[in-house]
DNA sequence: CGGTCTCTTGACGGAGTTCAAAGCTAGTGG
DNA sequence: CCACTAGCTTTGAACTCCGTCAAGAGACCG
């Protein structure tokens, strides 16, 4: 299943193949249970996070007490809280899995000792995050633009498999609003 | 003044003095007045901007005709649609000048040969997409967490020289509130 | 100066929250 | 494999934050 990164990185550069193994060296195999946490609320953020199965959620708690869901994360897609990896500093998120979800791990200065080893690596990262920013100007946009009813029906149109693999106070919570108020706005449009 | 891009780059990775001028002939030095547009709704997105002087905002127009900025962009800065640029596609924003403003603009095209002839760039440019995408992380939290009220006040106590700097009719659309809330909100807090 | 933008103030309305309580589902241990 | 319980979903009524509309008071620029 390591073969997912691999897999990835040649979708973005090329990849000598004898040195596929050593790549995938600098990485740690985890499994987690599903609601079992990879990373804990005010502790240092260690690990950059690659999904190989399964599905994770970034959320904090509100003043209120309440869990609100920033992101989620499913098979193939990169993980953590970066200005806490980045800058060493404590966390103030949660990071947990929605299932039972196996992950390759790589904490920061082995990242970095990666990418100066295969300098290709730097161009995969640059690609990869100019496409979590540019994604995440268009996220921006809608949470500007739309009212919770309009994002919800946004979210349940552009990604379905999502809507069905996730508990609905976990979607409420990913879409801001209450359990409560995704509930009324799923029945009002059944027919 | 095109010597700050050269200076923010040091920043980031080495550069050869000698070369220094060869990379800035990648890039074209544009003036533009207050209120003019760099990007226009609907049009393809050609340039990738850094921000020399002045100050920069994005926003698009709602299904109401209402401009949302989402984003602004002072002295070395980068800004641009990100998804509309790297695919070629028509933008859905319009980024204009709050100030009388001078940029350095890149296309697409110029940008990939400029990071394939100075490797170090790529490094660079990984690293700013990575802060960008760390800063959209915690700018993400906020809309969640806070009430309009509260990202008021956190805006005005972080970044006090924006709110000085910015009409307040643009800082309205940027918190995400009518110029009128935004002004009863202002005199509430006032002793 | 005159006209167009910009900021303020107040009354009203609606999208979305809060609180409470009842029905439903799924996981766990026996 | 069933029963029991904790957690999840639904419903409804009261409430609140914030938008809408209207109208007046600056402020800026030609």
């Amino acid at each position: 299943m390591e073969k997912n990164l691999i897999n990835h990185l040649k979708k973005y550069v090329a990849i000598d193949p004898n040195r596929e193994l050593d790549i995938a060296n600098f990485f740690q195999t985890k499994h987690f249970a599903k609601k079992e946490n990879l990373l804990e609320f005010d502790t240092t953020c260690k690990y950059h996070f690659f999904v190989l199965q399964g599905c994770l959620r970034m959320f904090f708690i509100n003043d209120k007490g309440v869990e609100q869901t920033i992101q989620f994360a499913i098979e193939n897609w990169w993980l953590t809280d970066y200005f806490a990896f980045e800058y060493g500093k404590k966390t103030e998120f949660i990071i947990q899995a929605v299932e039972p979800t196996t992950v390759l791990q790589i904490d920061n200065q082995s990242q970095e000792k990666l990418i100066h080893t295969f300098p290709a690596l730097e161009r995969y990262f640059r690609l990869i995050f100019q496409r979590a920013y540019s994604a995440s100007q268009l996220r921006t946009k809608y949470l500007y633009g739309f009212s919770r009813e309009q994002f919800y029906h946004h979210f349940n149109d552009n990604f379905p498999a999502f809507t069905q693999r996730i508990p609905q106070h976990v979607l409420a919570s990913f879409l801001n609003m209450t359990p409560e108020y995704l509930s009324e706005i799923k029945n009002k449009s059944r027919p």
